[in-house]
DNA sequence: CAATTTATTTTAACTGTCAAAATAAAAATT
DNA sequence: AATTTTTATTTTGACAGTTAAAATAAATTG
């Protein structure tokens, strides 16, 4: 240990962690009563109080304001049977109360939803487009189609709508609205939010799609009883999501979790970030494309969507052929590598696999259970996997 | 979007993050003061508020708490120059108030601290082993001599020890106080925490040996005044340890960030944990050393130590022996490689580089500065490197 | 020495929460 | 049917932690 004269920071002495500005602040009770309800469906009072660990009294406050401002209601359910005292009567989140737009972008289609207060669709719709870089006014404008459209459908009173989230490909970063990078965009550092809440004048918050992804397992999927977990998807690309404690953790610098590019193999394959070695370069639909046209010698003027060609190569894999067969093995060992990975570095207790491509499931399905092996190193860990 | 009925997840409804109990629960002033001032070594009490955004009024209070029991003090500073009205009188911590015992044991060597509550260590020793596997008994003796020697040298009078803090290399389960697995002892799951709680009679913490440099770079080096960093430790292994808002996280399961062990080849060179392709199995001092040992066809029977074998390899290399170089080259590669998929997972804005074999810098240089470069993809990103 | 300036302490009030009592609404018992 | 029991919710008064404002303290300046 070398033992140096501190302070080792410029202009620091004491020790210990060095916080600018210690905000300690505690998510207020109304909120956490709201969302103990909505996390819950239906609950009554006293419920909510063993939930949170606070007096029925607390509740009861909290709640008759809810009630007021039309955020909460009163349902009345059947008496439950063999029940002795008083019936509880259970609340409810008021779904008309707000509304909130979803909506995702990426290469081949968009598709878009109108989801109310208790997280039930009003209004979906969803149009394709051809797979091209375009300029960002031309997505502000492909986004605010979409959501007029789903405007017109839902036919919802005026000023309902609380806010909009967009969730595209590529590196964003949600905290600044910026879009780094993304494959269905022109240029470099655009301020999408920005752009986008001033053409539909109301709140737009971004993100990469596979952080929405993950966002709306931690919400509605499998995530939700989970303190910790990770998403992994694989699309056109290999994108991860990771929840922390009930929380989407976006990385130190507000990006990261770039596991697509993560390294699996030295000077390895050519991947379209320009790198080698990504493992997106050897997993993800445009990798599998790539090989799909070399070994199986497709006509690749028949220029068919990447869908229709990777469905054309699973079907040969299926149907015996060798090569269509290695593409596939290859993909999965390689799948395999980046799970393990990802459960080395953040053992989640859960990992989800998600993705259009999850479609292709015998093939990824054993590698997966090697993945889980591949990691045994530690004693005593299971990672359940769930697919969709 | 595939509409399925909800719940997806049974026994629930609603939805949103289901908490099982959403404990939300603050952490006292009395302690945000304390650590307010050991953060900054001597300030004022006005300051100190400033700090922690709440009234001189409650500062006032907690701090008279915390002088009554002996905690904090009030130093005489001479008055600052040019100062107007009522000089602030500064407080710091009483360092003799209590002290921590730290160990570190590995495998060629044991080294131990006691330091005040200030952070200023009061005595220190350390003993060299023969690096072998013992029994959990044998390690039990070992810390507990080292304690033993501690305690002898400081003198301190009894009672003032609060804790003992124990790091290992290996899969430490730092919550249970369990070794699943370490190169220093025989047999898994051993209950060390406990067994040394037993002995010593005092409070033991243990963790790995990688999260307690990122401790100690949390408290007292560069990653003070930072967030979100991380370190990656390379000795005789490689490990890693991240920070997360001023807090160290140890992956879902409490194991995890095993950097180690992450796989950077398919089917690659063997890692002692029996897998292949770990990064550990390219760049870890064992790694070099199998190299070294073959390559430079040194006498393996000479059986001269680790540090010995590889500063000949060292010198050889400076010397311009072209397969020693080759060995540190291709280790240096790997290296970046491992680093920028910390970077591409993390996104951190400093990553710390650690271990005593930092010391073969040159080689290591260019191919940090490569491993930055192979994560420009994302525009925005800098990542500052210290190294110890 | 009075006026000014800044730091700290005192005071009284305010806030959010809770324990306990009161009230409400049902089933079970007499 | 009236009473008791049981459970849910509301009301009440009290308490703990925090604060704004006033008071006090300790220096410098004019």
């Amino acid at each position: 240990m070398n033992r140096q004269t501190r302070p080792p920071v410029p202009g620091l002495s004491g020790c210990g962690p060095y916080r600018q500005h210690a905000a300690d602040t505690l998510t207020p009770l109304r909120q956490r009563v709201y969302e103990s309800v909505r996390s819950a469906g239906q609950i009554p009072r006293v419920d909510v109080a063993k939930h949170l660990n606070v007096s029925p009294a607390s509740v009861t406050l909290q709640v008759s304001d809810l009630l007021r401002n039309g955020l909460l209601q009163e349902v009345e359910a059947p008496p439950p049977p063999g029940h002795r005292g008083r019936p509880p009567v259970a609340l409810s989140i008021r779904a008309q109360a707000g509304y909130v737009i979803g909506l995702k972008l990426s290469d081949a289609n968009h598709t878009g939803v109108i989801i109310d207060l208790a997280g039930q669709p009003v209004a979906d719709t969803s149009v394709t487009r051809d797979p091209c870089r375009v300029s960002p006014e031309e997505i502000v404008n492909e986004a605010s189609d979409l959501v007029a459209h789903l405007l017109a459908r839902a036919d919802l009173p005026e000023g309902k709508i609380l806010g909009v989230g967009l969730g595209l490909p590529g590196i964003v970063d949600h905290a600044e609205g910026v879009v780094n990078w993304s494959p269905i965009l022109q240029g470099q550092g655009i301020q999408l939010a920005q752009l986008l809440t001033e053409r539909l004048k109301l709140p737009v918050t971004i993100d990469n799609d596979a952080n929405l992804v993950t966002l709306a397992e931690l919400w509605f999927g499998a995530g939700r009883a989970r303190a910790d977990f990770a998403v992994v998807t694989i699309e056109h690309g290999v994108g991860m999501g990771l929840v922390v404690d009930h929380q989407l953790y976006r990385g130190g610098g507000g990006l990261g979790m770039e596991l697509g590019h993560t390294k699996v193999q030295l000077d390895g394959a050519l991947c379209r970030c320009g790198q080698r070695g990504c493992l997106e370069a050897y997993v993800a639909d445009y990798a599998l494309v790539r090989e799909a046209s070399v070994a199986l010698d497709l006509d690749r003027e028949k220029a068919s969507s990447t869908g229709v060609l990777l469905d054309t190569l699973y079907e040969q894999a299926k149907a015996g052929n060798q090569a269509a067969r290695m593409i596939f093995r290859r993909a999965g060992r390689f799948l395999a590598l980046g799970l393990s990975n990802v459960v080395n570095l953040f053992d989640p207790p859960l990992v989800i696999l998600a993705g259009e491509r999850m479609r292709y499931d015998y093939l990824y399905a054993e590698d997966v259970l090697s993945a889980m092996k591949s990691l045994a190193l530690s004693a005593g860990r299971v990672a359940p996997d769930v697919e969709i």
